[in-house]
DNA sequence: TTGTACGCGTTATCAC
DNA sequence: GTGATAACGCGTACAA
């Protein structure tokens, strides 16, 4: 005969226990009373009073390992740091937080061993789902991904028709809308400073940037194509190689972190902004608005694509059999002073010192 | 007598008791295998391969209700998009990231009653430990902080000698290094533009700022004092609000987004800066190197506070008897283009366009 | 309505 | 070394 379970755990805190004892119930009483389910006037009251005079809280844990449900949700990118995954994290973290669960982040530094570990260790269930926002896939990833025991979504282009929750925009897309904006604006020596090759975003934009030249009948000229990394000071370092070989009229950033650090060192290398150089970011991050001048830039939606992809992933985990969707969220142009406005509508008003609130005209 | 306990449970995912029959041994034997504690070579071999071909992942919920550990850390600031407290969350996250532990964060958005609540549901257990950054203090807050069943570690100031973990900082004496240094560049109508005067950081540094002023023998004109929200919005509304009813020669902006909404505001109304106006930001963040010009800040070590507050809120977690601690970092001012060189080394061939990627001289 | 007992999945204890 | 079993704290069938 096993030894009767005991009341009072050694650390003195209180629990069901604790309270049905106090209130002189049955455990089973005292949790359905503070689990608001039945019980009589005076069962309640006297569970009610003992919980209130021991200062019951219920232990998370506990109710997770029986509800099958943590209330924890992932959030996994690249650098939590980077404005643009800043302004994803505050919209998932809203959406997130108004459904009463909680957020939990991830910095994978764009390590793909990294991100297939996380997700492998999402095995043992400490979350309730995850969002990811890969830079570089690889078939393991991918694979992780698909059989991931509990819910992913992922923001970003993802290979394939794989069978996961997808938020996406159309980076392509956002960098012709660039081109043909500095295009009709009479610029024609059109450089791009990208981030890594080996990253999904890196290639979209690229090819993007190539079609969209090849759309306006203009050679490409490879030494206008600088490559570094989705930050600030490899975006300077970038456009000052490019800057050291050949001379653009107009610089189309892989985002906003690249086009500060290519507006920093056009302005070092003594060049006017946009009067010389027009400059056009991406992702339109505060950073943009920020700026002397204020930067142009392409949104991507990442605010959107956040709370869309927060969205899916909490009703993946409320109904977990909903076939995978696929969203898409559309780029649009903020144009700015970096970039002038545009020639077809020429402003003789138009000060070279915008005024900084000014919202962008959206193309 | 109780019915025996099933073996596979009902969503198939294997446990140890899955991997033990698999393995023809006990669950214990299994839990020690998995484990690393003991078992006979041939025992090793048969859970191994067990665990293997089931694919075994221990569930996190189970062991930690076990083991009354979560291996989750909270994070709970005002603003998770500020970029001060990206910068502390960065450092945070990096702690703990490699003490194997996961970072959980909280936006209070500044609100008290928000920001007590979640200190409360620590009671619950669902994390470790919390590092709380709170703007706003109460009573019934600092109780809450107090009898805290879970150890949190408080980054700021904290009223009285509260018997938490407490990394600071001297903010005060940080309003002084750019006040310092603006007097000594020959400004003597330094305007201030702070945060809400509710707030802790709001009121410290106001009182940091007319200790200054006095301590040079320079009378305080109210005019030059205007106060609005942490915010870039704000700060360049409250900076127009100063500009239309006086005059000032320098700005000292409570923290790098109210002094970059401050630089905008001067742009828009004609002023140079530094000619005109010098500008000091305060909290020295990533942004204020990428303005242009680049602005001069306090920096309060928001990384280091971060970083310190995880290791303390570490160690109390492995250890929860060591008394309180209270740490200091101190701040320091970094001097670049947007208030100029001091007046004391007058340099010749300082450009008013100074390279970027300059670091500023630290004072 | 109320109480008993089981199950969530794991680790730790203690006999053998 | 190994196995049976208690324990973590909770929710909930099931029977009374």
């Amino acid at each position: 005969m096993g030894r009767k379970r005991l009341q009072e755990p050694a650390d003195g805190r209180p629990t069901v226990h604790t309270v049905a004892a106090r209130a002189g119930v049955s455990i089973a009483s005292a949790s359905r009373v503070l689990n608001g389910i039945g019980g009589s006037p005076e069962t309640i009251r006297k569970v009610r009073a003992a919980a209130a005079e021991v200062g019951y809280v219920p232990n998370a844990i506990a109710r997770s390992l029986q509800s099958q449900r943590t209330g924890l949700v992932a959030l996994a990118v690249e650098d939590i740091g980077n404005p643009v995954y800043v302004e994803m994290m505050r919209a998932i973290e809203s959406v997130v937080a108004s459904s009463g669960r909680q957020l939990l982040v991830h910095a994978t530094g764009g390590r793909i061993d990294n991100e297939t570990a996380l997700l492998r260790r999402l095995a043992n269930r400490y979350v309730d789902g995850m969002i990811v926002s890969p830079i570089r896939v690889t078939d393991d990833h991918l694979t992780a991904l698909v059989d991931s025991p509990v819910p992913v979504v992922v923001v970003g282009q993802l290979g394939a028709d794989a069978p996961v929750d997808n938020v996406r925009t159309d980076s392509r897309h956002g960098v012709a809308l660039a081109v043909d904006h500095l295009v009709a604006s009479g610029r024609r020596r059109i450089g791009f400073v990208n981030g890594p090759l080996d990253t999904v975003p890196g290639t979209a934009r690229d090819a993007g940037f190539r079609a969209a030249l090849a759309r306006h009948d203009i050679r490409l000229d490879e030494d206008l194509i600088e490559v570094g990394d989705f930050q600030y000071a490899a975006g300077r370092a970038a456009t000052e190689r490019l800057l050291a070989r050949t001379d653009p009229d107009a610089l189309v950033c892989a985002n906003d972190l690249i086009a500060v650090g290519a507006l920093h060192a056009l302005l070092a290398a003594g060049r006017r902004v946009p009067q010389d150089v027009a400059v056009v970011g991406m992702d339109d991050t505060e950073l943009a608005r920020m700026m002397f001048p204020q930067l142009s830039s392409v949104s991507l939606g990442s605010a959107a694509r956040g709370r869309r992809a927060a969205e899916l992933l909490l009703q993946r985990i409320a109904d977990p059999t909903v076939p995978p969707r696929r969203e898409q969220v559309p780029p649009s142009l903020a144009i700015r002073a970096s970039s002038g406005p545009p020639l077809p509508a020429p402003r003789p008003a138009a000060p070279a010192t915008t005024h900084p609130t000014s919202e962008g005209v959206t193309a």
